[in-house]
DNA sequence: ATGAAAGCGCTAACAA
DNA sequence: TTGTTAGCGCTTTCAT
């Protein structure tokens, strides 16, 4: 395969004269300029990356750390951040953890191994007491979706307590008072799990209403569509009455109100339902799903950038100090609630 | 940063030996390679993967390239693929092509860069026309989820057509005669649109039906689920009478069962529905959707072991000729179709 | 505006 | 079982 040496000879140039051509170095004359992308063009030339990264010490590449991909909020997420880097033309390496401790702690290794310049993580996994972890890392790195880790890192995260809350609100206000909280985690002390858990409790208790623990269900095995069909019939089973739901994601209200309906009630008649992610199948499911819209295209959009001013630090200088952006979350009323009475 | 100078330095060892201990070389003694790892561990060294592959040529990174994370499908892919790779200690460098063109050659020159040591890659935007890019490479390319684009390939597909068919088969032998086909593409020639359309058109002509161009839905701006409900819609709108709906993906599908059931038609009473994918929402709309299983964690292995296969090849040797591999295929019959009578 | 020399950190090839 | 030497292909630094 042709090297940039083999582009030089042809083009009659030195090596660093195609390098400068390719790297966009602007004082060139044009004929030379010419004359080394012909010869590019001649050979075919592409040029090799880990070369170029080895010398240089940037990639251009920065790490996307998720759960996985197969979850929409997430997939739907990583091409968010995808376009946002190619908009500064930074590429992107996924590495889904896989919920697992192993695999988070995995990708924040990545970084030091030189293939990406930063990492965006979302953790899922990791709990507060590791917070340590994610401090005095001698890369740019920008937390996702999730509490306040350590006021040491850059995060971007979304109104999890307002939202659970704002959602919990609607059923309170449209009447319902047998709220089910489907989503409910054992594992996380302070995750997604725990603050949208927070939020529903906290609705609750601004009206005087306690907590019933027949009401809550529980979907330790991930927040898919079968865990939210499965937890929604063990509240059912439990015979409690219910006439609403707040799921802490879309899948979960999805596969909740798919049980719902297997079992002849109807939504939102007999049980409202509320999501939260505002993933496309929530628009699209019968009835169509209200959720909390978290700002996905924002969170992507200010990660990438954060990532990037980190990336332009000179090391010398003092840095920023660390950002915490919470993005604008919008309660969507679509079909699976009734309207408020305004 | 540490280097590998550095750890073998404090292990009293050369850097081969370093080297020769990170990357599994069985013959070194127990007790050097205790010293080795402790060095390791008391840096916090952490190799150079840059400088591994600019020496070594060879990456362990496989490219992935599909058109975008945000389709369950693809989305569910990706994880299949990932979780392939890392069986076998590969890692995979996503490459979202944006069902563009333009996405699709940028992906297929990647490898040329040396990130990536071949290719699994499935187009969305070239067709047949196309089939010359994909032949005489130099690196070894995988292709996912298409019809045959060229002999000197190796190709992982699925029974685009059977599928369909028997799909169509399905509404035909409860009774539907007009049945709608959602997801039409103006665009290709010779994608999965036209083969499952053709799927379609074979089902009809068996049992003596003409095409109507009437119930022909078309999606050319993608096949997601608001794409399907305005398929379904424009098809309703033309006036002509629908029994029954094919559609050429599960989002398609589940748009089209949204659109149908704010008409008010009822499923499957009114309006049978078949979709194409198996994605994970099938399971969970209501009513739950009958759809092709196309076989996707075969697919995703079956890959991957072809592309690993590529990998060892020794350049001189003779090649075992291209593979065609098709995989079985299912259809999944749920609610969204009445039971045929046996 | 362009070139020469050096070296990023690792492993292939060989030697011991 | 371990070490030495060289060099992968590029960009940095410095020179002109």
């Amino acid at each position: 395969m042709a090297t940039m040496a083999d582009v030089a000879r042809r083009a009659g140039v030195s090596a660093k004269t195609v390098s400068n051509v390719l790297s966009g170095y602007p004082y060139i004359r044009e004929s030379t300029r010419a004359r080394v992308l012909a010869a590019v063009d001649d050979l075919g030339y592409e040029i090799n990356v880990t070369a170029r990264i080895l010398r240089s010490g940037r990639s251009g590449l920065i790490g996307l750390a998720v759960p996985e991909l197969g979850q929409p909020y997430f997939g739907e997420l990583a091409d968010e951040i995808l376009a946002a880097a190619r908009r500064h033309g930074l590429h992107v390496l996924i590495q889904p953890t896989g919920f697992t401790r192993e695999g988070e702690l995995g990708a924040l290794r990545e970084p030091r191994r030189r293939l990406v310049d930063g990492l965006v993580f979302s953790p899922a996994a990791l709990d507060q007491s590791d917070a340590h972890l994610l401090e005095n890392l001698d890369y740019p790195l920008v937390l996702l979706g999730e509490q306040m880790f350590s006021r040491h890192v850059d995060h971007v995260t979304m109104h999890n307590v307002e939202g659970v809350r704002a959602a919990t609100d609607l059923l309170l206000d449209v009447g319902r008072r047998s709220i089910a909280a489907i989503g409910m985690l054992h594992a996380t002390t302070a995750g997604s799990a725990a603050l949208r858990y927070l939020g529903y409790r906290e609705a609750l208790g601004a009206r005087g209403i306690a907590v019933d623990e027949r009401l809550l269900g529980w979907a330790d095995d991930g927040w898919h569509r079968a865990n939210g069909a499965r937890a929604m019939a063990a509240v059912l089973d439990s015979g409690v009455e219910v006439d609403g739901v707040v799921a802490f994601n879309d899948a979960l209200a999805l596969g909740a109100m798919f049980e719902l309906q297997v079992r002849g009630r109807s939504i939102p008649g007999d049980v409202a339902v509320v999501g939260f992610d505002d993933i496309e199948d929530a628009r699209y499911s019968v009835p169509a799903l209200t959720t909390v819209d978290p700002g996905r295209r924002e969170i992507a959009d200010v990660a990438v950038d954060l990532l990037r001013a980190r990336l332009d630090e000179v090391p010398g200088a003092t840095r920023r100090p660390p950002v915490l952006h919470v993005a604008d979350l919008r309660l969507v009323e679509r079909e699976s609630t009734p309207a408020r009475a305004s």
